[in-house]
DNA sequence: GTCTATAGGTGGATAGAC
DNA sequence: GTCTATCCACCTATAGAC
């Protein structure tokens, strides 16, 4: 109980695995040798491989919804929100990572039925989150925008994930800063 | 010789099966099962998996770039140019299928090196038909947009290739539509 | 060009000692 | 909780007969 608790380092280096290599780009082999532990011992914590990967969305929406959470806290206007909500993705590009859950969307057809649920879930929330902050936007008027809130919130999520993925593979951060800047100056922000 | 050619029928299975479950999503004995023949007989016409994929993305390359010259060629104006090239996107979607080189954008953490280069020039080639598409389009007055021809270009494409890999997970097309209509309406395509 | 057979490796997963 | 040992399915790839 006094230790930095296993499942966690555990889930730590297999996040960004998934982030890096995907889903099915690596094995407890790669977090055994991370870790210095055995796969056997790997098992003890998450039995299946389909059990870490849940584990992982659930962990990875918890953290990123608390990060929402904080921007709202902090009562900044809607473009600010925004703005914020750009440089998470960002952050995560610039440790050559990308979306977890933007990389288990490409892999799609391979993944457990429960996981598929749970990442479609994560973007749910986001754009849950982005429907709120594009109204208040609007509502004060600092946000222009056509057609609905939640049209405008997938294209954005769509966008932001798309730049990310391209840019990574050119290992070029500013490519999507520029995609970035460009989709959030076109809603005012 | 007169044979309708294995190496193609080869491809045709594992270009659907890279975008639907992945490089790493796919093995050999796959094709077989669908090809009826043995694994070993795949390994005659591509000697390694890596040639394999090289042959399928130079391939994809040559027969999207085909398109974008038959769209060219049809002389129509700049807008009309940019909806049948987010069609072309639709259109794979419709088969379920993500962008070939879409997927492999998100694989590329463990793609072996002559791919990541394929693929970027697959990007690279998109780039530069829509950089023309985009310039004509401004001169003409037609489309009208901020920044550079490239910059838009490079989100534009980040943009489809996105929206498409989300729409994917969620079975739904339109989602596709709704983003891709979004982004050309600001352009004024 | 396709086959059988097989090599050599890695995948996820389990049993049972400690 | 972690280990050793092991299972078995699957992977990419090759040798050599037909």
């Amino acid at each position: 109980m006094a230790r930095p608790d296993t499942s966690q380092r555990i889930l730590d280096i297999a996040e960004r695995l998934v982030q890096t290599r995907g889903y099915n780009g690596f094995s407890y082999a790669d977090i055994a040798s991370a870790l210095h532990v055995t796969k056997a011992s790997l098992h003890y914590h998450f039995p299946a491989k389909a059990d870490l990967g849940a584990r992982l969305i659930e962990r990875y929406e918890r953290n990123f919804l608390a990060a929402l959470v904080r921007i709202d806290a902090e009562g900044r206007d809607a473009r600010e929100k925004l703005r914020r909500y750009a440089a998470i993705y960002e952050d995560v590009l610039g440790d050559n990572r990308m979306c977890l859950c933007g990389m288990l969307a490409a892999e799609f057809g391979t993944l457990p039925k429960s996981m598929r649920d749970d990442m479609r879930h994560f973007f749910d929330e986001n754009e849950r989150w982005l429907v709120g902050v594009l109204q208040q936007g609007k509502r004060e008027k600092v946000l222009k925008f056509s057609g609905t809130a939640g049209e405008v919130a997938q294209a954005l999520l769509g966008t932001l994930e798309g730049a990310m993925m391209i840019a990574r593979s050119y290992g070029d951060v500013a490519r999507f800063k520029s995609a970035s800047d460009r989709v959030l100056g076109e809603l005012g922000a």
